[in-house]
RNA sequence: GGCCCCUUGGUCAAGCGGUUAAGACGUAGCCCUCUCAAGGCUAAAUCAUGGGUUCGAUUCCCGUAGGGGUCACCA
């Protein structure tokens, strides 16, 4: 018996592996165009991080223009969760990063390179596998959980180096007929590589973001196929990224550690290896300590998260760009209006030391992007969010035409406001345009005292007024209850007077809005229309 | 614990042997102003630490400390 009847016997009816190199071809691009790819497991929501590093792909092959690609790893079905997938392409696309090949549903793809799910793709690994097994580079491991627990139990107590290599590897030794016997026996088995690598031996890695990297060379045994017939991460990884032609693996540097073994397995597969650009996690502050940001304990982890809290999906993206390339925020200055696309992103810029995720700054990014935004734009991504976020602004808002004149107030002049950040900010900006006020935050005039000020006001309102006018009479009216006309007067003889035209204007806004501080008045005034104004002011009179 | 990576203000960070060590967010103050949000100006605040190398180290080398990652039939 040999590797080939060996190989044989396990797996009887995989194709031989030129088929599949045939199949998938290698991709007509021109020079430099990056392949990249966002493969995520199915286990859960899509993480900031996640999110991060397929932007960072996206912008890679986009700039390049190469091939940005969705797979989806579910070989570990005991993880994975309902809606796994449908979650990972709807999170691309909120974030207008819909892949151009790969998953595009539940159980839709598109591009000549699929399977694009793992866990159809079973045959591939197979033929590899059993490609493997020829050649006498792979071989059935039969022993159990529990023996590979022992075998870890004494190695630790011996204080020596875990895992299944060299002398530790029973299976690997096992002649070719014992491992037919075992197999036709009935025994249970997987497969693992045979590992050429030798741990005094170093290795040398160039990484994209990490730069050179020095490494002892792998030893370790690794399976390749598990009990239920599906690869590990590892041999997916060097089967998948070969036969879909990837150029650039870009994913999270907790992987940093096993690229020996990857470029083993690419090598021993007859593979070329990819490039490989591994980034820093997302971290957050703890206690003065650095954390990964947490599915389980930070609500922002997830991206969900940012759609629901209405913060623009812009905001997000120029965040983590920002993050990227720190010199990206003095482009979007000098750019101001152009697509993050024309941006010259640049990979190689990226820190080799996780971020701590500033909260802050992403809503005073939020807060630019909306200023810069049209009423009308404002209007309808306020109205789609509040369509499941929030019911009474999108009562509210479903009067447009009064909406688009409330949310233009400030908007649209060389100095735009810059007071929401998010969506959800929305509401408490505008609702006094909506409702009546249920209470007066009345400063240091009330009383009697404003209900006079309003009295004086009342005589004196036109709405047809321009501002000038407008703002005249609010002198006019501080005049006649003893307030200086101008406040730069009362700076002068504080005094003089008990207070100055700002006081006076305080109450007629109070009066109108329930605030003391809003946008300008002047315009708020014009908005809400003569009727709305008078009933507002006389409510507040009448009942001082 | 072994192996690997990292360390510039509170945060993100420029920098790549000689700089008054950029810029942004945040903080504080001033200006503008009918209030607020902005905007303008200004300020405080950083090279973890000890050794080298060098005429000169934030920058190069070594050690130390601190932080992070990884050591699965999970990805």
């Amino acid at each position: 018996m040999d590797y080939k009847e060996l190989a044989n016997l396990i797996f009887p009816n995989a194709k031989p592996i030129s088929y599949y190199e045939e199949k998938y071809k290698p991709r007509n691009l021109k020079e430099g165009a990056v392949v990249s790819r966002f493969a995520p497991s199915p286990t859960g929501f899509v993480h900031i991080g996640g999110l991060y590093q397929a932007l960072v792909a996206k912008l890679m092959t986009k700039k390049t223009g190469g091939v940005f690609f969705l797979r989806i790893e579910d070989t570990d079905q005991k993880r994975e969760v309902e809606n796994g997938v449908t979650d990972i392409v709807n999170s691309l696309k909120d974030f207008d990063m819909a892949p151009d090949e790969g998953m595009i549903s539940d159980n839709e793809e598109v591009g000549e390179y699929g399977p694009y799910k793992q866990s159809l793709r079973k045959d591939i690994y197979e033929s590899y596998a059993k490609y493997l097994l020829e050649m006498g580079k792979a071989y059935p491991c039969f022993c159990t959980p529990d023996e590979i627990e022992e075998i870890r139990k004494k190695q630790e107590t011996a204080k020596i180096r875990t895992g299944y290599y060299g002398v530790w590897a029973k299976c690997r030794n096992l002649s070719i007929e014992e491992m037919a016997n075992k197999i036709k026996n009935g025994e249970n088995y997987i497969i693992r590589f045979k590992s050429p690598g030798r741990e005094d031996r170093k290795i040398k890695h160039k990484d994209i973001i990490k730069g050179n990297v020095e490494f002892p060379e792998n030893d370790q045994d690794i399976v390749i196929i598990k009990a239920d017939g599906l690869p590990t991460y590892h041999f997916a990884h060097a089967v998948d990224d070969h036969l879909m032609r990837t150029t650039l693996v870009i994913r999270s540097d907790e992987w940093l550690s096993s690229v020996p073994l990857h470029l083993q397995l690419f090598q021993e597969l007859g593979f070329k290896a990819p490039k490989y650009a591994h980034i820093s996690p997302i971290m957050k502050n703890d206690n003065g300590n650095k954390r990964k940001l947490s599915k389980r304990k930070d609500p922002e982890a997830a991206v969900s998260y940012y759609k629901e809290e209405g913060i623009p999906v812009q905001a997000v993206k120029e965040y983590l760009i920002n993050i990227a390339n720190s010199t990206f925020e003095n482009w979007r200055r000098a750019n101001i209006g152009k697509s993050i696309d024309e941006f010259d992103f640049d990979i190689n810029k990226m820190s080799v030391s996780g971020a701590l995720f500033d909260m802050v700054k992403l809503l005073d990014i939020g807060k630019t992007v909306i200023s810069k935004m049209s009423a009308e734009e404002v209007y309808n991504e306020a109205f789609k969010w509040s369509e499941i976020n929030d019911k009474e602004l999108n009562d509210m808002l479903k009067n447009k035409e009064y909406s688009l004149k409330v949310l233009g107030i400030e908007r649209g002049s060389g100095k735009p406001r810059k007071d929401i950040s998010k969506w959800s900010d929305v509401k408490d900006n505008i609702i006094y345009m909506y409702e009546e006020p249920k209470e007066y935050d009345f400063d240091k005039i009330s009383g009697e005292d404003a209900k006079k000020v309003i009295a004086e006001y009342l005589n004196l309102y036109d709405e047809n007024d321009d501002k000038d006018t407008w703002f005249n009479k609010i002198k006019d009216v501080s005049e006649k209850c003893g307030y200086a006309r101008e406040v730069k007067e009362y700076k002068q003889n504080p005094d003089k007077w008990p207070g100055h035209v700002g006081d006076i204007s305080t109450v007629i806004r109070v009066a109108i809005t329930g605030r003391r501080n809003t946008p300008d008045l002047y315009e708020i005034m014009k908005v809400l229309g003569k009727e709305m104004v008078v009933k507002r002011l006389e409510k507040v009179k009448d009942n001082l």
